[in-house]
DNA sequence: GTTTTATTGAACGTAACCGTTCATTTTGTC
DNA sequence: GACAAAATGAACGGTTACGTTCAATAAAAC
């Protein structure tokens, strides 16, 4: 107990916004252009601080990626929350859900992340196994939730709403997903032509007053 | 008309042999590790052939790439031919074909190619283009044609066959797609599911027996 | 055999970059 | 002001790899 956890050591502490600085160029540099292709002097330059400087917070370069990857994937985490629930009909929720989701996945900056966490899961699986709980299987659990809630309330009538989650999100993306990962221009018209008729098949084949 | 296209020209012919065994290597080398982390030098070994020998067929890295990447898409087309189409009813067929590109595109060399093509294509944005009309566009294409079939035979009713066929691949694959690309373990029961509960939507909202 | 082209091995120049070391300066606490 | 830790700049060693050059050799056509 002699020294508290907020007990300053003595000395010059350590500067956070320059810690921050640095994953944050770092991010940029790595989601950009790879892993292989970023220089530590690049990201160096970029967060307006010294190599050595890097190398004392983070050690190393691979330790720096995982930095990156965690800052990332926390931002991430705060989109979820499906608490500000649209009202309406349930056509009109699940569209406007569908459309949320879709804004949020196609930014740009996610694509990018997105393939640089693929390309270095083969030589690092902890990264991508963080990345799919931190983003695809935390929505997944979130939009379930919602599901089964609607379907006690007897909008809907889901067995399984794990599975009807995956297939609602899967059919609203359809291919516009792969097609933006290799770099296909998006299309307006596209993408709502597929969240609608996602949304007819799910009621079609979940509605209750189908039966 | 001098000279035939057949014509031999003097000197030593060029060994088509050991072209091939560079782009084969390449390929391998690229599509596991990564653009910026393959050596010329490494794949000159790998195929058994002088790293000058690669300069004077490719002339670059680049070039070496794009000509791997042209021989996987070329792989690739012989897949989607759908001509041997299952038989039996209009369910049993449909998870025939779904379980068929299931184990397609689980292969571990599958998922890295699309990881590999995915994040070069960020750099190079014709190498994601002539991937996307290899494979996805293709098999989509070939796909919705025999739905479009089965709708005029009577079997099924739809109104759209590219929609319905996009929402029937991505219904199948569910987040399987996904969590292979972030290195989560395939799971065969989870893949059943989705393939059945895919087909059992499906059918809920194009079989024609359901007005 | 001669010619022509392909291939090879080795070496080279050049450049980038990782990670480290060190002397120096800055910035905080006591 | 004294002290301690953090940050900087510059330089260094070592590695890797691209792309080139060159002399020597191999394989075909004539």
């Amino acid at each position: 107990m002699e020294t508290h956890p907020e007990r300053k050591r003595p000395g010059r502490p350590s500067d956070i916004a320059k810690r921050d600085a640095i994953v944050e160029a770092a991010s940029r540099r790595f989601f950009e252009e790879g892993f292989a292709a970023t220089s530590i002097e690049q990201v160096a330059v970029d967060a307006g601080v010294s190599k050595v400087t890097i190398y004392n917070h983070f050690g190393d370069k691979r330790a720096l990626f995982a930095a990156a990857v965690e800052i990332e994937c926390e931002k991430m985490r705060g989109y979820f929350s499906l608490d500000h629930a649209p009202t309406g009909s349930i056509r009109d929720r699940l569209t406007i859900i569908a459309q949320a989701m879709f804004e949020f996945l196609s930014r740009p900056e996610m694509i990018q992340f997105e393939r640089r966490i693929a390309a270095e899961t083969e030589h690092e699986p902890a990264i991508g196994q963080a990345f799919l709980e931190a983003g695809p299987w935390r929505m997944k659990e979130a939009f379930s939730a919602y599901l089964a809630h609607a379907s006690a309330a007897g909008e809907l009538r889901i067995p399984d709403p794990m599975l009807a989650a995956e297939q609602f999100v899967s059919m609203s993306k359809g291919m516009g997903d792969l097609e933006r990962r290799f770099g296909a221009v998006p299309n307006e018209e596209t993408n709502r032509v597929r969240i609608n008729g996602a949304v007819d098949v799910f009621l079609a084949a979940y509605s209750p007053r189908k039966l």
